[in-house]
DNA sequence: TTGAAAGCGCTACCAG
DNA sequence: CTGGTAGCGCTTTCAA
C-alpha cells in the first residue's frame, strides 16, 4: 500500500498534524521533532498525496502555462523559461512539498481548447495560470475567457498574462499581473526603418486575422506608412499562420503580384525566415535585392540570418519574471498590474541597399 | 462559495451518488434523472473538484508528458500530437468530467528535473506518464528512474515510453507500452547511402555524449563504415547539443580540420540545418560540394532543404498512438509491450555528386 | 510546541 | 436504477 502521512507520524512518534507542519514548513516545529519526522519521511520514502492536500487546503501546486503553439519555438522558450523560474522558486525554504508543478498546455490557437484547458485547470484548483501570446479577437470568446478567469481568480488561482494585451479594465480584474508588448510601436519602428532607407514598395506578411498580435503589428505598420505619406496598398498585405510555410507562400504570392517590391515586413521571425527562403528561391539576394524585416520573437532563430532587420521583444526574460512573480509573490507589475515592455529595434547587416537603386 | 456536487444533487432532487454517476457516465442512470442532473450542472455552472475526486478515486485525470527540450520543435510536435490524441479520447462517451488534462513537462535534459517531475506527477496521482526522447545513460540515474517508475506503476499510473529505448527487461516491468525507434539501423542506412554514393570522408555531428539516441545513432554510423571497410577517424566525429548552433559550430570545426570532407551526417535535423548553414557560409554548395544527411525528426523543418538526405522516423503519429493507447486502453504494443518503429530512408534532391569528383 | 478532531468534496460499496 | 454513507489523506482550528 501507499505510505500515508499517518504512517510517517506513527514512525516518528508524533501526530499527523506535526508531520503536516514539518512538510509545509509554515509553522514552528522543534528542531528535534522536525529531524525525527524528516527521517521517517526518508525511511518510508513518503510522497505527499497531492489530491488529498489540495482538497484539504483547497489549492493545488499546479501551475498551468497556456501556449498557442507548442511546436513554435517562440512559445517553447517562453514556457521553458517560466517553468525554470517556477521550479526554482520553491515556496518556503525547507519545505518538502512546496514545489510547484509547472506544466504546459497547448491550445493550438483554438478558442475551444483554450477554454477547455482553463476549465481543466479550474477543476484542479490550479495555483496559477499563465496565458501567453496573442489573444483571439472574438467578442464571445473574450467574454467566455474573462468569465472563466473571474471564476478561477475567485477560487484563488493567480492569473498572469504574458505577451498578451491586458483585459479590458474592469472593477476587480481577476488578473494578478499583465506583461504586454508594445507591438504597435515595434511595428511602426520596423516599417519606419525601412521607409527611412528609402523603401516605398513594402510588402507585409501578417499573422492570422483574428489575433491581437496580428492586428496591433499591422496597425503599427500602417501608421508608419501613413506618417511617411506612403499609400497603403491592401494588396501588399497577406495573412497567414505564424509559421515558415506561411512566410514562403505569402512572399511568393506577393512577389508574383508585384515583383517591384523592395522590402517585406514579416509579422514574426518564423515568417521572416520563410520570406528569406522564398526570396532566395526566386534568385533574389537578401538584403541586396530585397530587404526583409521582422519581429524577432526568438533571437536564436534569426541570429543566423545577418541580413535581417528586426524588432526584438525581450519576451523570454520578461515572461520568466512574470511567472516568477505570479507564483512566489503577490507583486503586480506597475500600475494596474500591467507592465508594457518596449520594443527594441535591432539592425543586423546592411539593409540600406534598395533594389534597382 | 464554490458549487459542490451536493449542491447539484440538491437542485436536481437526487442523491450525490447519482450526480457522480451521471458525471462519470460509468453507471446506468435513467434518462430523465440524467437530464435533470445535467440541467442542474448547467444552471449552477458546476465544475468538478479534481482533487476531491482524485482523492476518492485515488487517481487523477492528469497525464504528464516529459520532454527533453520544449524549445525543440521535435518535442513540441510530439507533445502536441499526444495532447491532441489524449484530449480527443474522452473516456466514456457522455461523461462530463472525463477529460484528461494532458500536460507537458520540460526536463531540459536534466536528470534531476526528470526525477523531480516524476515525483511531482506521482504526488498528483497522475493517470499516465509519457516519457519521450532519448534517455540519459547514467547507471545511477537509470536506476533512480526505474525505481520511480515502479512506484508510479504501483500506484496505478500508466507508463509509456515514446522514442526512448525500452527499460532493461525485468519481471513485472512498470511500463505499459514502449515505442522505440531503430536508431542504429537508421544511422546505418543513412551512412550506408552516402557510402554507396562513393563518399569516404564523412564527418559526423553527434548529440550529447550521455544520451541513448546519440550512442545508438553513432553506433549505426560506425557499423556502416566498418561494413564498407572505411576507416573510422575519431576526429571526424564531434559531439554537441541537439541544436542548430551546435550544428554550425561542429561543421565549422570539422571543415576547418579536414577541408576534404565530402559529406557530413548530423544526429538530428536541427543539427543538419546548422551544418547546411555552416557549409554555405564557407561558400560550399549543398549538395554539390558537400552532402549533408540527417535524421529527419521533424519533417517540416527539413522539407525546405531539398538537398538533404534523411532518415525519417514516424515519430509523430506513433507517439500520438502510444499516448492514446496508454490512456484509453490497456493494450500493449507487440510482445513485451515494445514496438519498434523502423526508420525510413528519404533522399531529397541529388546527393550523388561527390566533391572533386 | 504539540495533539485531537472536524471536515474538504467526491467515490463506491451496500442496501433497497 | 437510486439513496445512504463510510472513508480517501491531508489541513487547520482549538485546546492543552
Amino acid at each position: 500500500m501507499t505510505v500515508t502521512l499517518a504512517d510517517v507520524a506513527h514512525r516518528a512518534q508524533v501526530s499527523p498534524a506535526t508531520v503536516s507542519r514539518v512538510l509545509n514548513g509554515n509553522y514552528p516545529v522543534a528542531a528535534a521533532t522536525r529531524e525525527r519526522v524528516l527521517r521517517a519521511v526518508k525511511d518510508l520514502d513518503y510522497v505527499v498525496n497531492g489530491p488529498a492536500s489540495a482538497l484539504a487546503a483547497s489549492t493545488s501546486s499546479l501551475v498551468g502555462i497556456l501556449v498557442n503553439d507548442i511546436a513554435d519555438p517562440f512559445f517553447g522558450i517562453m514556457a521553458s523559461a517560466a517553468q525554470a523560474q517556477i521550479s526554482g522558486a520553491e515556496g518556503t525554504p525547507g519545505a518538502i512539498g512546496g514545489e510547484k508543478l509547472a506544466v504546459v498546455c497547448n491550445t493550438g490557437g483554438s478558442p475551444e481548447r483554450e477554454l477547455t484547458y482553463l476549465t481543466l485547470l479550474q477543476r484542479q484548483r490550479a495555483a496559477a495560470v499563465i496565458l501567453t501570446g496573442g489573444a483571439i479577437e472574438d467578442p464571445d470568446h473574450s467574454a467566455a475567457v474573462a468569465a472563466k478567469l473571474a471564476r478561477l481568480a475567485e477560487a484563488g488561482t493567480r492569473i498572469v498574462l504574458c505577451g498578451r494585451p491586458p483585459l479590458p479594465p474592469s472593477a476587480g480584474s481577476p488578473v494578478t499581473a499583465t506583461l504586454s508588448f508594445d507591438n504597435r510601436a515595434g511595428a511602426r519602428r520596423l516599417t519606419g526603418h525601412l521607409l527611412a532607407l528609402g523603401h516605398t514598395r513594402i510588402g507585409y506578411v501578417a499573422g492570422p486575422a483574428e489575433r491581437t498580435t496580428t492586428r496591433h503589428r499591422l496597425e503599427g505598420h500602417r501608421a508608419a506608412l501613413a506618417a511617411a505619406g506612403v499609400a497603403d496598398d491592401p494588396a501588399r498585405t497577406l495573412h497567414g499562420a505564424f509559421d515558415r510555410a506561411s512566410g514562403i507562400a505569402a512572399a511568393t504570392r506577393l512577389l508574383d503580384a508585384e515583383p517591384g517590391l523592395t522590402a517585406v515586413v514579416a509579422a514574426n521571425d518564423t515568417i521572416a525566415l520563410g520570406v528569406c527562403t522564398a526570396a532566395r528561391a526566386r534568385g533574389l539576394r537578401v538584403p541586396e535585392d530585397l530587404s526583409v524585416a521582422g519581429f524577432d520573437d526568438l533571437p536564436s532563430a534569426t541570429d543566423t540570418v545577418p541580413a535581417l532587420t528586426t524588432v526584438r521583444l525581450p519576451l523570454i526574460e520578461a515572461g520568466a519574471r512574470a511567472g516568477l512573480l505570479a507564483v512566489t509573490r503577490e507583486t503586480s507589475h506597475g500600475p494596474d498590474g500591467v507592465e508594457t515592455v518596449p520594443a527594441e529595434l535591432v539592425v543586423r547587416g546592411s539593409t540600406g541597399a534598395i533594389r534597382g537603386a
